[in-house]
DNA sequence: TGCAATGTTGGCAATATAACCAAATACCCA
DNA sequence: TGGGTATTTGGTTATATTGCCAACATTGCA
């Protein structure tokens, strides 16, 4: 394959593989409503905070979100809402799977 | 968190996890333009064909993609569109970061 | 039927992820 | 300045992912 297109996927993946967690999913839905400093996220997510901070750390390295310091606390903010499009494109993937499971079943015809 | 809630992330990211690799988003942008089978799929990728057969069940598991058999081979085709602009976004997120980085150097202004 | 071609699955080794704890840093205020 | 709060970083362990090879299954054809 072409170097330069094997680049190209590998910085895709890249951005994507950032995204691929349930906690970050969760940063980026809540930082789409607002900013919040790294202690409220962690209430949020109810893990360690070191876990919540790495996982802020990978999603500013993907270019998905930015932070700026207010004090001693650290805020971060959504840079790209099109990430949400893709969630609710997503959604859809699961939901449509969901259907054929169903419809597998015999249960019900959609 | 809420039971619930944490389900709908964790589904969220079982699929995105699917997207994440460099091989798989080259496999469905090349099953956006047309169907192709395992062995012409494994040209594309440049990969031993067990590889690429794992990285299509991946895809499959997660309801991005469908086969159908025609006589010995095993044709894949792109259930969902919509992740095509989901990697226009990313591909943007990309072209962002990278334009701030040249800023950054000083070298040039955007 | 027997063989060649196409795919899938199991196994193994290498690498990457993720979570927690502990330690280090940065900042604010008394 | 000293202590307390907020955050990041390093270390460790457990788990997941990935790629190749080998073995097996299916199909088509001579």
């Amino acid at each position: 394959m072409d170097i330069k297109l094997k680049a190209r996927y590998e910085a895709l993946s890249r951005v994507i593989k950032a995204l691929s967690h349930p906690t970050r999913l969760l940063i980026v839905e809540e930082l789409s409503r607002s900013r919040y400093c790294v202690c409220e996220l962690t209430e949020m997510v109810g893990a360690d905070t070191s876990t919540v901070s790495k996982h802020l750390s990978i999603l500013k390295n993907a270019g998905l979100i930015k932070d700026h310091k207010v004090g001693a606390s650290v805020y971060y903010e959504l840079l790209t809402p099109c990430v949400l499009d893709f969630i609710g494109c997503i959604e859809d993937v699961i939901k449509e799977t969901a259907e054929k499971q169903l419809e597998a079943t015999g249960i019900v015809t959609v």
